[in-house]
DNA sequence: TGTCAAACATACATGTCATGCCAATAATTC
DNA sequence: GAATTATTGGCATGACATGTATGTTTGACA
């Protein structure tokens, strides 16, 4: 899951690579359909077709319908979490947050992203619709899976401890926030990783909560 | 949507709660079956037989399969956001999240609940189930919009601000948290409502982001 | 280089899901 | 009690998703 750019003697097999490169690539094709002709407008034989594979063949790559736009939403938070992961160990965790992320932001290590406009219109197109909506959360609720090693690591505690998990809990979730409130925001002021950065900080003095 | 006992001169009509009140009765017929013969194995029209209407009139109460279980999800937390609104004003935000959530734990106003060994059972295959797992997110999903104007109107801001929905964010994530890891728990020593409480006062005094 | 095995892509068939459309029945109003 | 409206049900249909069987590529090894 975690394929990223870099990795030494990695893990995953050069058939790995291909696929996850396939996957990539039939979520933009998927992505840009979507966009242009509606969710519902557009089949699954729409989508291996302009993939170039056969129906069945699409469906060796992706579980369902939805699910292909999951690998374009993910790209931007896994390569977040592999740099928390990474991150100078002498910061404390809201910083060490605050830092991967801003640094995921300028140099992504993986090309898989969108640009700004295009992953906007994929929000808003994302927000209408229930199965996509759905695969949304589903991948933020990963994301808070993936966040809990780093985040245990770096307080020295187990990834199952309560706190842990509502750290990696409620940071996530300012961040799905943001990106949520970016996205449905009227004009294009704010860029995402500023608002993003506006959350974090946010959630970390406290908020509304501490008051 | 938030059709609840009280309510004086109430807005929704009584078609509307009868209408609610088939869906309640459906979602638990569902339920039944999915824990019985699991999800798969059961086809909506197993669901509609069961419900003694037709296959085209499931469809006019419930949008998909899997949205059957939205209300029994449901049925808890939105009692929860009903009390926020209505409690002392003089409580702080925290005091006035713990006092609602106890409050309808011990007497729900809605008989929509089930009790703890069917829920727990239902969170279970909720977990395992991807389309499951996709509407439990959607529930919550929806709860944090429910709880913005509650506590926007308790610290006196608009629900539109970042503050109040990452506050907003951060409780039901929490609950949701909780509710998660009781139902994976091994044991069923502690009960549902404590777990929540732990996570609530966990989040409320900042816990790992605060450090 | 030729042969084999394993992985992968495609075709076909099938069952379920979900919805549009129209008829039948029940509820409501006058 | 007749007329109007809403709700339900049956039927047909297209899309989704998967099991199975059949090619087709790839790469290893003699």
């Amino acid at each position: 899951m975690t394929t990223s750019t870099r990795r030494g003697p990695g893990r995953p097999s050069l058939t790995e690579r291909r696929k996850e490169d396939t996957r990539t690539e039939v979520s933009r094709v998927a992505a840009r359909l979507f966009t242009d002709r509606g969710y519902d407008a557009t089949t699954v034989e729409d989508i291996a077709a302009a993939s170039g594979m056969a129906l069945r063949t699409f469906y060796r790559y992706f579980r369902a319908k939805e699910e292909t736009i999951a690998p374009l939403l993910a790209a931007g938070t896994r390569d977040w979490v592999d740099r928390l992961a990474d991150a100078d160990a002498s910061l404390g965790l809201v910083d060490a947050l605050l830092t991967s992320y801003r640094a995921s932001v300028r140099h992504a290590r993986t090309p898989d992203g969108l640009d700004e406009d295009q992953l906007r219109a994929l929000l808003r197109l994302v927000g209408g619709h229930s199965a996509l909506r759905a695969v949304w959360l589903n991948v933020y609720r990963d994301t808070e899976d993936s966040l809990r090693p780093a985040i245990a690591a770096r307080v020295g505690a187990s990834p199952d401890d309560l706190d842990v998990q509502l750290a990696a809990g409620t940071v996530n979730t300012a961040v799905r926030i943001a990106m949520e409130r970016w996205a449905a925001g009227e004009s294009s002021v704010r860029s995402a990783d500023e608002a993003v950065g506006r959350a974090l900080r946010a959630v970390a003095t406290g908020g509304l909560l501490a008051a």
